[in-house]
Formats: C-alpha cells, structure tokens, sequence
RNA sequence: GCGAGCAUAGCUCAGUUGGUUAGAGCGCCUGACUGUGGAUCAGGAGGUCGCGGGUUCAAGCCCCGCUGCUCGCCCCA
C-alpha cells in the first residue's frame, strides 16, 4: 500500500467522502466562482508554473527567514536549485517581466488559481499542497482606486459564496520614506517593555519588530495598546494614500475596521495592507490577505511597477462555506440506460451516442447487469432518470422514461425523450 | 523545530480485571422478485487488530521502540 505524501490531499467527488475541503464539488464552486467574479472587473487569467528558480522567491523573502527552511528546494540535475512555489505572486511579477507586460497600455488585471507548496507541519485547514486563489493589478498607477475595485470585487466574490459574518482590516504601513523611522521608534517603545512581553515577543523584537502588534498572546495585549501606531507616523503622501483609500470605500459603501496593528513581513510591502477574517475559525481566523507591493517588480530585476493585490487559501475557503453549498453541484446524471437483452444492449450505446449529441448526460450499464441492479445502481449515481430498453421498446420505438423521484413512467418516442431529458 | 491524542472490516466505532472462534451499524455482494431502484426479510464476502520486539500458560488489551494520522504551538510569503 503506497500513501498519499504527508501534507496532500486528495480532492474526491463528494459522494466518497464527507471531509469538504476534500470534495472536488467545493473545489469546483470556490473556482469557478471566482472566474465568474473576476472576469465580471475585467481581470484575465494567468498560469505559471508550480517550480520556479529558487532565486525568485529567496529574493523577495530573503534567506535567512525560516520561510525558507519550509520551501521545497532541490537540485536539478544539472546543479540548478529549484523550489516548488510557496507563493505565487513573485511568479506572476517574474512572467510580466519575462513577457514584457508592463508595456501593454493600461493595467495588467490577473488572477491565478493553482496549487501551492509549503512544508509544514500538517494541521486543520493547512496542507503541504494547498489551492490558493489570487489577484494582482501591476502597473504604473497606483491609484487607490485600484485597491477600492480590488476590495469590491472581493466584497462581491464572498457574497456570491453566501459567505458571512466577515470582516474587512485595513492599515497602511508606509513606505520607505517613513517606515524605518516609525520602526526605530517601534523598537524604542519595546525595549522599554521587554520583560513584560512573551518570547516570541522578545524573539521578534530581534527579527522582525513589526511582528511583535500582531501577537495574539493575552498577556502582551495590554503593553500591545501603548506602543506606537504606525498610522501616526505616516509621511504625508502615504497618509494622503491612505486617506483617499478609505474615502474610495465609502463611497462604494464597503464596510471596514481600522486595524492599525496589522502588519506585514516582508521588505517589498507598502502602503494599504488588508486582511478579511471570518468567525468561522478561532485563532486561526484570516480569510484572505492582501496588500500593495510596489517594491517587489525591482526588487526581481525588473522595471519600476506598482503592484496590488490578495490570496486566499482554497481549503479555507470551503471551510467557510455554508453547509449546503455543494449540495446543488453534486454531478448526476441526466439519464440512466438501462437494458434487458444483448439486442437492447447494443441498442442502448447507440441511442446513448444520440442522447449525448443532444447536451443530454447518459450513463449506460457497462457490466451487462440485470434491470433491477441496474435501476440500483442508477439510483445509487442520483440519476434523475432511468431509461428502460427491451425488444418491445426497440420493435415499437417507444423507450420507457422512469422519473427517478416519483417512479412514473412514461413511454416517449426519441424525440420526445430528448425534448423530455433538455428539460 | 516543540507538545498532546489516536491507530480494530470500505466508513463510523464497540471490544469487560489479559482468556480460547474479534463484533455492531452503515456500505458492498447474492437471493426472496426470470422487465423495475429506494422499504423489508434471509444469506454472504470482507480483518496479518498500523509495524517490530518484550512480558505471560495466554495479548486487540500490558511494556518498549518505530511508522502513520489528527489536533495544537512556532511560523505564516
């Protein structure tokens, strides 16, 4: 018996399985709706691929994060180090570069949807393989109305999931211009409260100081409250972005929390950084995160560009679905043929090749079952309709149509059937 | 990287202070019903009790090691 590698899924019709984030149903209506949603703004699809030159991603995050420790990195055989993609925003920056795309006029609007790696330690809602959803606007515009459409747009794809009870953060966390100074005094206010904050805090303090606003620890909340917050030591362009941004949201009546905690940890991000949060899940409670990037498209080698956009995790997402989401995309057939006869069977492939010309889904018996199994097993697919074929169906030319919910029968010629089967 | 829990049929699980042939429900197969599913009834198949070692007259049960899964912590691009 060979496993499934640690951290991966298997994405299974509902029918074989009750675990949501596994059923291919869930899967299907988190992406199809999110193509739905996104060409309605005009956004267009992109795919990269799933392996990437490690460089790419070691730039944006640097190498000595333990980001990196958690990448699937290896050699190739001819001594190239490659990952598996841990994000997919460096790749979608990497081909606009690569393909010229900034020399199009106006914006490049895309979004991607594909599988994503990362090696951690397995837990609810977090795989080694997981599907993230994702939207980038890169240009030379980084009006704030972009990040408004952006946001919008999430606002609509949620409701079109029938997804509730969330959310909206939103901060800026400068440029810069002005963050290193707002972190200088950042590092100030901790140090004073050191010995008062949790280790991780204290680790943080070293690594990554921003960090430390976002710890969840109850006892750091208090200390938390007094430090400084970055939205008061805005320059005045970032504040005047900032200010315009949230304006922009109002007048598209978009509800939102200032979150002048929310951080973010790389180098690259600027200016508005948000995050949707559902109750659906404690601790573990972010939805999608998004932010502007505008540093990352030089940072790869590549013109200046300004960068917006957000992710989310697929898993998660279903997990915030309604219960009955799926329930209506189940796959069942239109029709289950049924036969009794080796002449009824040859008939039934034929006349299902027509059913299918038609756009009309037909299931035939393969194993040469007898009626009753077959209605069984038709039963068993959900099929809305079972066909009955036997010598006096084919000798009058007038099939049996079963309605699988009711039981009523009715004796259709094929055009009838069909007309019948297109609903 | 750290911690906790779990591992018995396809699935969900029971299995007494260690006791002889390991059970149930659901699902699956066959039949009652030679051309009618779901309901009922009768029968059937399906298990190296995760793997390896130890204790014992005797281990699904106790002990040790390993592996796997799950859930937390850390981290979260």
């Amino acid at each position: 018996m060979i496993n499934r590698v640690r951290g991966t899924q298997d994405i299974l019709p509902a029918r074989f399985t009750d675990k949501t984030d596994a059923q291919i149903e869930c899967w299907n209506l988190v992406e199809q709706t999110a193509r739905d949603a996104f060409r309605l703004c005009g956004f267009e699809e992109i795919r990269t691929p799933i392996i990437e030159r490690t460089e790419l991603f070691e730039r944006g995050i640097g190498t000595e994060t333990d980001v990196n420790k958690e990448m699937y990195t290896f050699e190739d055989r001819d001594g190239e180090r490659v990952s598996l993609r841990p994000e997919q925003t460096a790749s979608v920056v990497r081909a606009c570069i690569e393909h010229g795309m900034f020399n199009q006029p106006g914006l490049a609007k895309l979004f991607y949807i594909g599988p994503q790696f990362r090696r951690e330690r397995p837990q609810k809602g977090r795989y080694r393989q997981f599907g993230q959803i994702g939207v980038e606007v890169l240009g030379q515009s980084d009006d704030p109305a972009i990040e408004a459409e952006v946001i919008e747009m999430l606002d609509w794809y949620l409701k079109q999931l029938r997804i509730t009870g969330t959310e909206l953060l939103v901060n800026s966390i400068g440029d810069e211009n002005c963050r290193p100074a707002y972190i200088e005094r950042l590092k100030e206010a901790i140090r004073q409260r050191l010995p008062q904050l949790c280790g991780s805090c204290n680790q943080r303090y070293e690594t990554n100081p921003l960090r430390v606003l976002d710890c969840k620890i109850e006892s750091c909340q208090p200390y938390l409250n007094e430090l400084p917050v970055i939205t008061d030591s805005l320059c005045e362009p970032c504040r005047a972005h900032f200010q315009s941004f949230t304006a922009m949201l109002d007048q598209r009546g978009i509800a939102y929390t200032l979150a002048p905690r929310l951080v973010r940890g790389l180098d690259y991000y600027t200016r508005t950084a948000f995050e949707i949060i559902g109750s659906q899940l404690g601790a573990q409670n972010t939805i999608v995160g998004g932010g502007r990037y505008d540093g990352l498209s030089q940072m790869l080698g590549g013109p200046p560009a300004k960068g917006f956009g957000f992710a989310f995790g697929i898993e998660r997402m279903i997990m915030s679905l309604p219960d009955d989401a799926a329930r209506s995309l189940k796959q069942v057939p239109d029709v289950f043929v049924a036969y009794i006869g080796e002449r009824a069977r040859k008939h039934s492939f034929e006349l299902a090749r027509r059913l299918r010309e038609a756009g009309i889904s037909a299931v035939v018996d393969l194993e040469g079952r007898k009626l009753k199994k077959s209605l069984a097993v038709a039963n068993s697919l959900a099929a809305r309709y079972a066909l009955i074929i036997g010598d006096s169906e084919i000798d009058s030319s007038s099939y049996v149509l079963r309605d699988m919910t009711t039981g009523e029968q009715r004796n259709l010629s094929e055009s009838d059937l069909i007309a019948t089967l297109r609903n």
